[in-house]
DNA sequence: GCGTGTCGTGACACATTCGTCACAATGCGG
DNA sequence: CCGCATTGTGACGAATGTGTCACGACACGC
C-alpha cells in the first residue's frame, strides 16, 4: 500500500484515476492547484505523483522542475499525463527526468500499473543507503551510525571499519581482510592499529562493544546477538 | 554506464537501438533467439533487457514469464517492445511485471530516455553506494571520489559537501541548505566555513572545479556540463 | 566609475584523529 | 601451573582536518 499524489484539474479524471488506485489498495490525495504541489509533497510524502501537465494558469512542467529542484522533493516519482501526444514533448518529459509519460486518452488500468511497476523499482531505493542489524542502525548517506535509534558519534575509520563488520554479521573477517577493507593494505602488515581501533570503536559503543567478537587468531565478528556467542565460537 | 541486453529479431531495428544506447554511454550486448535469453541474461548479468515480443518460433511472452521465474533473472528490468498496440495487451504485459511496455514505430530516443528513468531507479538498489554525475564518481560505501577515473581525495566534510551538491546537478543548493545538510546548522547562521571548504574542494578537484558554480547571494550548484552555465544563470 | 556587499583566498590556532609503542591482561597448549 | 602468543589498553607525537579571521578580488546597483 502506498501513497499516490494526483495533480489534475478535471475532477472525472482525478476521480476515475482515484478510483482505479484505490481498488489497488493504494492511497490517494487529489491536488488541483500546481502551486500546491510542492507543499503537498512536502507534507504528505507520497511514494509517487501523477502529475497532469495541463494545468490552470500554470504550466505543469515547471511545476515539475520545482518538484526537481528542491531536496525534499526531489526524489519522489513522476509520472506525467497529458493530452500532447508528441514524439518531442514525450521526449522532453523523460529528458527531465519524468518516471514515465502517459497521453490522454490513457487506460485507468495500464495507468495504476505502470505506478506499480515503478513503485516495486523504487521501494528499496529510500532504505537502500541505510543497512540495519540488530539494534544497530549504519546510515551510509549521512555517516551516522545509530544504537536503539541513540546517534553514536564515529570517526570515518571506525565508520568504516564497524560498517565491514557489520556487512557481514555471523561472518568473521580476518584482520588481513579488515586491514585491505578499510586501511586499503593489500599485503600482509603487521600493525597494531586494528586492535587499537577495535578497541576505540567497542568503547564508544559502550555496553553495545559486546557485539564485536575477537576470533582470536584469525580476526573479528560482529554479532546481532552477542548471547549466541558461544554457538559461534568455530575457528575459520 | 549500464549494460543492456536486446533480444531483437530484426537486425535493422536492434543495430537503431543498439546505437542510440552506445551514444547514452551504455553497454550493449544483442541477441536474437529467446531461447537463449535466460542463458544470456545470466552469462551477462545485464542491468535491463529490452524484450521484442515478435521472436521467431516462440512467444516473447513465455520467455518473459521464464525470466522471472528463474530467482537468478527474476529482479532484472525488462522493457518490452512490439507491434500490438493494444492496451490489453500493455496490461497484460504489465501486469505479469514489465517495467515498460513500447509499442512500435516508437522512437529510439524516447526508448533509451525510458531506460534512463528506470535505471535511475533501480541502479541505486544493487549500487545503492555510488553516485555518477558527468565525469564524476562518488562511492559512498567506500567514501572516495573519482574524476574521470582518477581518485581524488576528500576529508570526510568536503566529501559530504560534493555529495549534497551532486545530489541534484542543476539545482542550486542555497547556503543555508548545505549547512544544514552537511553541518547539521538548523538555524542561519552566519559563518565562512562554506565558502572555506567549498574553496578547498575546487582545489582538490582542479580544473574539475570549474563544475561547482557560485550562485551569488544565493548558494552554490554542480553542474555535470560547466559550459551550460550561462544558460542556468538564473536566481532562484 | 564608485561604493557596498558578497565571495575567494591564505594564514593561523585549535581540535580531532591516527598509528605506534610499551606494557598489562588474557587465552591456549603443554 | 608455566610459558608463549595474541589481544587489550593507555599514552604519546605526528599528521590531518576544521573553523575563524583579515584582506584582496570581484560583481552588482546606483
Amino acid at each position: 500500500m502506498s501513497k499516490i499524489l494526483v495533480v489534475d484539474d478535471e475532477p472525472d479524471i482525478s476521480e476515475l484515476i482515484t478510483l482505479h488506485l484505490m481498488r489497488e489498495g493504494h492511497e490517494c490525495v487529489c491536488i488541483t492547484n500546481g502551486l500546491q504541489v510542492l507543499n503537498a509533497v512536502i507534507e504528505h510524502e507520497p511514494d509517487l505523483v501523477v502529475l497532469d501537465l495541463m494545468l490552470p494558469g500554470q504550466d505543469g512542467m515547471s511545476v515539475f522542475k520545482r518538484l526537481r529542484a528542491d531536496s525534499r522533493t526531489r526524489g519522489v516519482p513522476v509520472i506525467m499525463l497529458t493530452a500532447r501526444a508528441q514524439v518531442t514533448d514525450k521526449i522532453n518529459g523523460l529528458e527531465l527526468g519524468a518516471d514515465d509519460y502517459l497521453t490522454k486518452p490513457f487506460s485507468p488500468r495500464e495507468l495504476a500499473l505502470r505506478i506499480t511497476a515503478i513503485l516495486r523499482r523504487t521501494k528499496k531505493v529510500t532504505h537502500s543507503s541505510e543497512v540495519r542489524t540488530g539494534p544497530f542502525l549504519l546510515d551510509r548517506k549521512n555517516m551516522k551510525c545509530f544504537h536503539n535509534d541513540q546517534p553514536v558519534d564515529l570517526t570515518t575509520t571506525e565508520f568504516k571499519l564497524l560498517a565491514v563488520l557489520m556487512e557481514n554479521d555471523t561472518a568473521v573477517h580476518t584482520r588481513a581482510e579488515l586491514l585491505r577493507e578499510v586501511w586499503g593494505y593489500s599485503d600482509d602488515v603487521a600493525t597494531r592499529t586494528l586492535d587499537t581501533h577495535i578497541k576505540r570503536l567497542r568503547e564508544k559503543l559502550g555496553d553495545a562493544g559486546r557485539h564485536i567478537i575477537t576470533v582470536r587468531g584469525t580476526g573479528y565478528q560482529f554479532l546481532a546477538d552477542p548471547s549466541a556467542q558461544e554457538a559461534a565460537n568455530v575457528r575459520a
